[in-house]
RNA sequence: GGAGCAGGCCACCUUAUCGCCUUGGAGACAAUGUUUGCAAGGAGGAAAGUCCGGACACCAUAGUGCGGCAUAGCGGGUAACGCCCGUCCACCGAAAGGUGAGGACAAGUGCAACAGAAAGGAUGUACAGUACGGCUGUAGUGAAAUCAGGUAAACUCUAUGUGGUGAAACGCCAUGUAAACCGGUAUUUAAGGGUGGCACGCCCGUGCUGGAGGGUAGGCGGAUAGAGGUUUUGGGCAACCAAAAUCCUAGAUAAAUGAUAGGGCUCGACAGAAUCCGGCUUACGGCCUGUUUUAUAA
């Protein structure tokens, strides 16, 4: 199984933010939130994902950067459960909208609950 | 040992698995990018607050004068400083030691509780002296009573410094339609306008000519080898300076340096680079050294 996250998959563009703010759906698992969207790319992979831990909720930069860090972890061990049942791509943002420092195993269990709403929905959508 | 004072050092370690960023060289695809595996490196003493000082960049809204602001014993260090070192003085402390808006009241203006006749255009009372002039001395209140009085964390004056903006600066490339955009040159300074608080000045016009511009949060540069670290020697009380040898030590851009499991110990505080340096301030765990004082209670 691939575990690797590299660059291609993660969402850089300023743009895309904004649309996938303005335009995207959600899904919550609290405390994580996703927001999706999706998108038209050739030369791009299924996935383009980023993860925000708010400087409302959390001022100290060392916790910020330790919240998005778990979440990247997560996704990457679990971004298969995904990858390997959807068709299409698809832009993600992923929202900690906690107040309090999760724990690893806290942040793995919604996430696989946030994945399992995802695929529930996606396949809902799409009448075929 | 107790209570202090000063200075220095460290910033959990380790193994495995799965990952991230940069660089190097190798292979493949193929044209300077993608990808595969390999090697090396990968946050701090404060990276923080953005409070000072610079480097760098751009802008006549950049110049000149006034104003404003900052600093303030003396001497030295430095690229520079409001920082650092030395030293005098004042204050705090039993001491080690610490603290410091420490220039000028002999330019002008203002202010001064209580006490006191009177507190800044002085001169009342008593006594004594007398050149008989509120002229001299003493007493009395007060921190201070005519003395070149005190006070400038009072206005003020003096000396020195000070343009503004801030890497989202700035330069280049790509995409792409016309005038507006920029440079050069000629000509005119009339009205009106713009301009960091004001004045002067400066800029805005038109013709010709050449180049290509606006908008876009695409890419590259800026951007990590530097007022750099370590050691030795020499100079200096010191801050620091000089010479030689040696080392290369993050460079991201929705933003890397992590996660999990096991083992160990003294059980890990504050906390995450964002153009780069020198300081200051604030947050904070532990260890060590020197030193002052106290005590012989265990």
């Amino acid at each position: 199984m691939d575990f690797s996250f590299p660059k291609k998959e993660r969402l850089t563009s300023k743009k895309r933010f904004q649309q996938l703010f303005e335009e995207g759906k959600q899904l919550t698992a609290f405390p994580l939130r996703m927001y999706y969207l999706p998108i038209q790319s050739n030369d791009e992979p299924k996935f383009k994902i980023a993860v925000v831990a708010p400087k409302r909720h959390f001022k100290s930069a060392v916790k910020r950067n330790r919240i998005k860090r778990l979440l990247r972890e997560s996704y990457r061990h679990n971004k298969h459960r995904i990858f390997n049942n959807t068709k299409g791509q698809y832009a993600l943002v992923i929202l900690y909208l906690g107040k309090e420092m999760p724990t690893f195993d806290l942040v793995e269990r919604k996430m696989h609950a946030l994945f399992k709403k995802f695929l529930k929905t996606i396949s809902d959508e799409r009448p075929i």
